[in-house]
DNA sequence: CCTTGACCCTCCAGCAACTGGAACCCCCAT
DNA sequence: ATGGGGGTTCCAGTTGCTGGAGGGTCAAGG
């Protein structure tokens, strides 16, 4: 299969598929003209990897996961710890992210957003601690 | 003002300091030994930008931002906009996260965590097309 | 006067995870 | 042979800093 071909099943573009393969991820074969040939199971790995990292799982964390999915003695208890965590990481980002939007909420709202050069959010900016 | 004391007013790293009059969002003076030298003014900018940041603000509209306090005449419809976009982004980036993380505790949910291999996670990864 | 330590300076490299572009090769159909 | 749509490599850029090397400066203490 070559890496076109790949792409569309995948949903990765080729750029990102050759990417994966320069940080060692996938180790296609090669065809007398150079050309990148895919196996079925080099296809699954990046299908499995554009799915952990739609779940926004780091490199570093698929590089473990694909290890461990490699790996028929692993234990699930593995598998689960590097989710947990990247589930508490997603967590604290959440609540950042709803701090912030809460914020600019209430500026937003109480900002009249006209003519007048007066601004509450501007305001804000300038001067408040509590944030 | 050295940039050791502005750095502990604002509570922006040095580095950071650094890099803001880099790409040109402050412009201190200069002192005969070569120390930047920082008015008030300068100061309140970088507590400007730190608050702005920590609101998520991109550099590019904190950069839009800065310019619309300076200028007396602004249009606070034209701050409102900045805010409203960047809301609307902080949003949109919540509710992926959510999405991610509804998915990810379901399967933190189902995975025993035990010595055995089998695994819902790597189940899920290795074959959902429902990611 | 010299040293020590805490500042400060510049410049270069690197992080994550790609993405864009240049410059080139390859293969098939017309 | 020519055109178009593959493929290849390599280099640079993105965002917003951060770390480190290698060096100058300043104030205090011996």
């Amino acid at each position: 299969m070559n890496i076109g071909e790949v792409s569309q099943h995948t949903g990765l573009p080729p750029k990102t598929i050759r990417y994966y393969e320069d940080i060692g991820l996938v180790k296609p074969l090669r065809d007398a003209n150079g050309y990148r040939a895919f196996r079925e199971s080099e296809m699954h790995k990046l299908a499995f990897l554009g799915r952990a990292r739609t779940l926004g799982f780091s490199i570093e964390d698929c590089r473990n996961l694909l290890a461990l999915w490699e790996d028929k003695n692993r234990a699930s208890a593995d598998v689960r710890a590097i989710a947990k965590e990247h589930l508490a990481q997603i967590e604290a980002k959440i609540s950042g992210l709803q701090e912030m939007r809460d914020t600019l909420s209430t500026l937003v709202r109480d900002c009249a957003g006209d003519d007048r050069p007066d601004c509450p959010i501007l305001k804000t900016l300038g001067t408040a601690a509590a944030l």
